[in-house]
DNA sequence: ATTTCAGTTCACGGCGCTTTGAACAAGTTG
DNA sequence: CAACTTGTTCAAAGCGCCGTGAACTGAAAT
């Protein structure tokens, strides 16, 4: 019913590339492209969406084989995207064994990955601006320009954070509402 | 005139951290990490506050006395910061040698860099979901919903691509405008 | 023309992040 | 409760990127 024809149906060595469509490796490898930039890693991209496109429940020996990936990689990755809560994890009824759902969702990690990361970056780098401006201050050879230079970066340091703040509200959210893509 | 008090002011092998300020090297740092954050390499980031806190044009000796790096380096952080017009290379009257100054306002350089690399993978992503596609509409397997998350994935990366431009265009013209910064 | 010095290039090495796979832990089945 | 399967952890290997410094180019000075 679901496309086997005939024989042999099981074979999983070397023709693996025929019952994986070539245009889905490529759906996942450009997710995990673009994943990529945005300062994950690539194969949180690939699995979450070969799991988005298969549509169905798989188990991770399934995600492995089809990525080409490690056991333990494919435990840590589908780790890290249940916690950012764009993939779930489901005993389907009758079954022993975890299988994992991508959930349509996905923007929620974007933004709180974001925040938590630049959250950490903007704080630091706030607090070693401000320490700065205060040694200089003691300092006989630093002019008002100088001072002014510093202050100036302050100021944009906050900007950058605002910015960032302010792109994570509004755009993602209209990607979001614009039409309720996914 | 300048603040050399007296005997001798030549040392440079194991003094130089009492005539390179703390905080200077503190805001170059920060910086650096921050352009690190943004996609870049951190001693772009360095290079420039240096220049920029320092006001006055330096040579890349002095650069690379500064900040610690090496002759090589030097020369390809400059290069990229000229490229990008945030450093300009100038010659000062009767010296036959190229000095740095920084260019007061970056936010050309973040607005370029960022569309040329979004652009170019923008442009590959959306060429490999669309061949993804067009291949997958061959396929007897493939069912209408699949083909519709495909093409929501499709859009999706527009938006993407449209948010980011709109965040170049929106936020940064804000930051450059709020204050006149920098 | 030769020397010297500013500046660039590039093969190599080091470093940090990612992935691997084997050992281990947890859970399931007979 | 053994025997087996599923799932996690972590030291070590792999890999890619960045900086290094020696070799090179070019230009100015002698």
């Amino acid at each position: 019913m679901k496309g086997y024809s005939s024989s042999s149906g099981e074979r999983q060595s070397s023709l693996e590339s025929l019952q994986q469509p070539l245009w889905e490796v490529l759906v996942c490898d450009a997710v995990g492209e673009v994943i990529e930039f945005w300062g994950f890693k690539r194969n949180h991209g690939r699995v979450w969406a070969l799991l988005y496109v298969r549509q169905v429940p798989m188990t991770a020996a399934e995600i492995q084989e089809a990525l080409e990936l490690s056991k333990g990689a494919v435990s840590m990755i589908s780790r890290d995207l249940e916690q950012w809560d764009v993939v779930r994890r489901v005993r389907l009824p009758g079954e022993g064994i975890w299988h994992f759902v991508a959930e349509v969702d996905f923007l929620p990690m974007i933004r709180r990955v974001m925040r938590e990361r630049e959250g950490a970056l903007v704080a630091r780098v706030a607090k070693e601006l401000e320490d700065a401006e205060r040694m200089a201050r003691g300092h006989e050879g630093v002019t008002d320009e100088t001072l002014e230079r510093l202050a100036r970066m302050r100021s944009l340091a906050r900007m950058i954070e605002h910015a960032m703040e302010l792109f994570l509200k509004t755009s993602l959210l209209d990607i979001k509402k614009a039409d309720d893509i996914l």
